[in-house]
DNA sequence: CGATCTACCTGATGGC
DNA sequence: TGCCATCAGGTAGATC
């Protein structure tokens, strides 16, 4: 489901809302959403602690505790963070939920079961959790200039959607955003990185970090299904300014040739035929 | 090593 | 109405 900008929505929204809450009670129910040790270390880990703040690095929320440790959420393809008072019913598939101190309920739901929650030490992250340091830079976080976006793009002979993709290239990125990105720097999807210009290295730049930080203006994007929501339950409002994603059949904004879908590297991919090259 | 595939799951949708 | 196939925002691990 989410991707950067909405993993960003959602922490945005966490480091106001939850910030100094308590944790009073840590309940896990069912067997895969907290895989890596223990139940019990994982709510021992997080039973008495208070939380300080909520980052994120790429698609990982890093909710920061007093302990030192932090929480460490990735939501996959359908989780969902939802804030919500103890006494309201739990929606389905609601597989851990934290009760604060204060009051208030933080709940992990996830349908498909492929999202994840743990703790670990920042110190220890090679060892306990390496996926997170092998990430690479943030692109609204941590914007590194073109240039050097540049020499990845040439040190790396990759189709340009399997780059941005890549999240030990670039963190965050993932099958919406990138098509969307590609649409607007007017690139194709399978053009290999080490055969962009200067000017169109400069183009992607520019495309991604600006349609990251609309997208993140618009709170996310939402697809039919809406199962990308906010800590609230709403959704998202970027899928009304996209170009592509989604799109086929209908005519491009720039244009005004027919938007194209294709499978590539076994996923849905939306490009314009004519004004990407 | 890179590339390609499959698996992990539930649920929505569309064709017949 | 049901039944079956296909698809979905992600990633890791096996296999070639």
């Amino acid at each position: 489901m989410p991707e950067l900008p909405e993993v960003e929505t959602i922490r945005h929204d966490l480091d106001r809302e939850i910030s100094g809450r308590k944790i009073k009670l840590v309940e896990v129910t069912g067997t895969r959403s907290v895989r890596r040790g223990t139940k019990k270390q994982f709510i021992e880990r997080l039973q008495g602690t208070k939380i300080t703040g909520a980052k994120r690095r790429g698609k990982f929320l890093l909710i920061t505790l007093d302990s030192k440790e932090w929480l460490v959420v990735h939501l996959r393809m359908s989780g969902q963070l939802l804030l919500a008072p103890a006494k309201e019913a739990k929606p389905k598939h609601t597989h851990v939920v934290i009760t604060f101190q204060q009051g208030g309920q933080m709940r992990f739901v996830d349908p498909r079961t492929f999202g994840e929650l743990f703790v670990v030490s920042p110190d220890s992250l090679a060892t306990e959790a390496p996926e997170l340091t092998e990430l690479g830079f943030d692109p609204v976080d941590d914007p590194i200039s073109w240039i050097k976006f540049g020499h990845l793009l040439l040190a790396k002979r990759m189709r340009l959607k399997e780059f941005l993709t890549d999240q030990s290239i670039v963190a965050g990125i993932g099958n919406i955003y990138s098509d969307e990105i590609l649409h607007a720097a007017g690139l194709r999807y399978d053009r290999t990185s080490d055969s962009l210009s200067p000017q169109e290295m400069r183009r992607l730049y520019r495309s991604m970090v600006e349609v990251l930080n609309e997208a993140i203006k618009a709170r996310g994007s939402s697809l039919a299904d809406e199962q990308y929501v906010d800590v609230h339950g709403k959704v998202g409002a970027f899928q009304e300014q996209h170009q592509v994603y989604a799109r086929e059949g209908l005519p491009c904004a720039r244009c005004r040739a027919t938007i194209e879908r294709t499978k590539w590297q076994g996923r849905s991919t939306f490009y314009c035929p004519q004004c990407q090259v």
